[in-house]
DNA sequence: CTGTTAGCGCTTTCAC
DNA sequence: GTGAAAGCGCTAACAG
């Protein structure tokens, strides 16, 4: 049914003629090799099918091919999408994508470090909310590429990879002045969060940009999710001239203004017009549906994957680290 | 920074005084060591925070201790929640769980399969939509575990680890013939499916256990989609004597069932009450909150764990094959 | 441009 | 109950 055993490097070398060594350095590019030797040994590790053993060549070389998403919540459909990203660019060059869930408590996040730099995983992007800098740390001491999705740049904590959050809030509260809105409240999410500061610099930002100022008395915050929305929007439009327009920190937050609004009976988008952030997949289920900014996850996971495969090419490369910011998309529905 | 080099079998049975094997053996409990040493190791591997190299084992014994999750829809949130469940159980055994993305073509999934099979993984939970019975038997024949989620149990294809469609639809059309409802549509997806053939089991059986005949002129399948659920849902309620209650294929389908009655000008569930099935992120976001079942994927994924485990404790086990059925829960919200 | 050879860190006969 | 030693399949000095 399979194959008899299974077929090594020493087969390829035998039946094409060459040392093991050179079949070995055929496949890895690392010295040259003439061309028609080099395709005498393509053409036999093609026949016999031979894939090398990733455990035989891990041992050697301290570096198992294999790359590690952790993340803290497991609902947040983000990540797949990010893993979809990174498997597409990684799994051609032999990579193993593994996602990782560290729910909960520091003490979990720490257990599956530990494991994934025994594994000796090159990489790791890190999206674990509960990660603290030693988790970092570990990391790149380990020797392993780290890659975080927000904070700030340092060093010893390796690149961050991010989407634009701020410009993307920027858009959408342009968006709407452009529609003619003025009032427009924030519903934002907590300040002590990197996305809660990036996008209230963005719904700053959009004022500026048309010269306009930003009315304070118009601006919450709370956590990210469906009551605090729902807080936030009421506290709003409870005031004596309320907002005709509730910009929400994310999506879920978006459901719970949405809850308010109905509670005093006005309509969306007629009487006061609502968006979201995230473009979670229910986004596009309510009615109406969500206005909202797409978060490029899959683009995330890709620009990930890309900085995975320089740095392991240039090897001990300059001490640098980089961040990446791509843009997001705008997606208008009903609810605007 | 990091430890000088790193700590390995030698130098464990070096501080213990016993020779590596030993080490090795108390570690595997493969052959009976002394109480006395055995302490003596363990301690010295916990002073030592010494953990086996992952390769150089895998290399040895063939196995990597790693294994797959294999699916081709990554926005369903099922799948994150089955990774988190299997890695619960498997990762304290050491063991690294893979995320693998299939999208849409088999010949993804072939090489998919192919290089998961190359890095030796010791298990595969197959949830892709295009596996095929080929990619059963390629999975078997390396070696590796097999556990499915659906299909019709074959030695030669592994096990299989399911919810209970059929008992879980029983139970929703059941909570609808206990409050009075009669006129029961069922807007159900594709039935060349196997969830679309053990749904309509599950209502026809509510209906047999309550000692009534199924109206087949309410019984409707499409697509498992949002404008399925609409169609579907448009046909019944266009009947001379339209259902009082829709029960849907899944909750993506009871979306579009929502759309319809609104269309109609009707309300839920005053007029007609309307169910899903799956109880995705976005029914619970829904107004009204979406009556549903829950598909229990962390316990799915706990299950398909302990199969592992009983596979690779078992060496060469008995060639028979096990179904795991798993109940599920049914989630009342408003709709109903 | 190509080959010989010494291990990577572990498991597992085989021997005591 | 314990050890010595032979590799698993590959890479990378080191030599031509």
């Amino acid at each position: 049914m399979s194959k008899e055993s299974r077929v090594g490097i020493a087969d390829v070398a035998a039946r094409a003629g060459v040392s093991i060594t050179t079949v070995s350095h055929v496949l890895s590019g690392r010295r040259p090799v003439s061309d028609r030797t080099k395709a005498k040994v393509l053409q036999v590790v093609d026949d016999l099918g031979y894939r090398p053993d990733p455990s035989a060549r891990g041992l050697r070389t301290g570096r198992s091919q294999a790359v590690a998403l952790v993340v803290s919540d497991v609902t947040n459909p983000f990540y797949p999408l990010m893993a979809a990203g990174l498997q597409e660019v990684l799994q051609p060059e032999g990579f193993l994508i593994s996602v990782c869930v560290a729910q909960g408590t520091t003490q979990d996040l720490d257990s599956v470090v530990r494991h994934l730099i025994d594994r000796r995983v090159d990489g790791i992007v890190m999206a674990a909310l509960s990660a603290e800098e030693r988790h970092f740390a570990d990391i790149t001491a380990a020797g392993a590429s780290l890659v975080r999705l927000s904070g700030d740049l340092d060093p010893r904590f390796g690149d961050i990879v991010r989407a634009d959050d701020t410009g993307g809030m920027a858009d959408m509260v342009a968006h709407l002045l452009d529609r003619g809105y003025r009032r427009i409240g924030l519903v934002n999410g907590d300040l002590n969060t990197p996305p809660g500061r990036l996008r209230l610099a963005g719904y700053r930002r959009a004022f500026r940009e048309f010269g306009l100022e930003v009315d304070e008395s118009l601006v919450t915050s709370g956590p990210f999710t469906r009551s605090g929305g729902a807080l936030g929007a009421r506290a709003l439009l409870d005031l004596d001239e309320p907002p005709r327009a509730l910009v929400c920190g994310n999506d879920l937050m978006a459901v719970g203004a949405l809850d308010a609004v109905r509670e005093k009976g006005l309509s969306v988008p007629g009487d006061v017009a609502v968006t979201g952030y995230d473009d979670i997949e229910a986004s596009s289920l309510l009615s109406p549906g969500l206005t909202t900014v797409h978060n490029p996850a899959f683009e995330i996971g890709r620009a990930c994957a890309r900085i995975f495969l320089d740095r392991l090419a240039g090897e001990a490369s300059d001490g640098g680290v980089r961040e990446v910011v791509l843009p997001q998309k705008l997606i208008i529905r009903e609810s605007t």
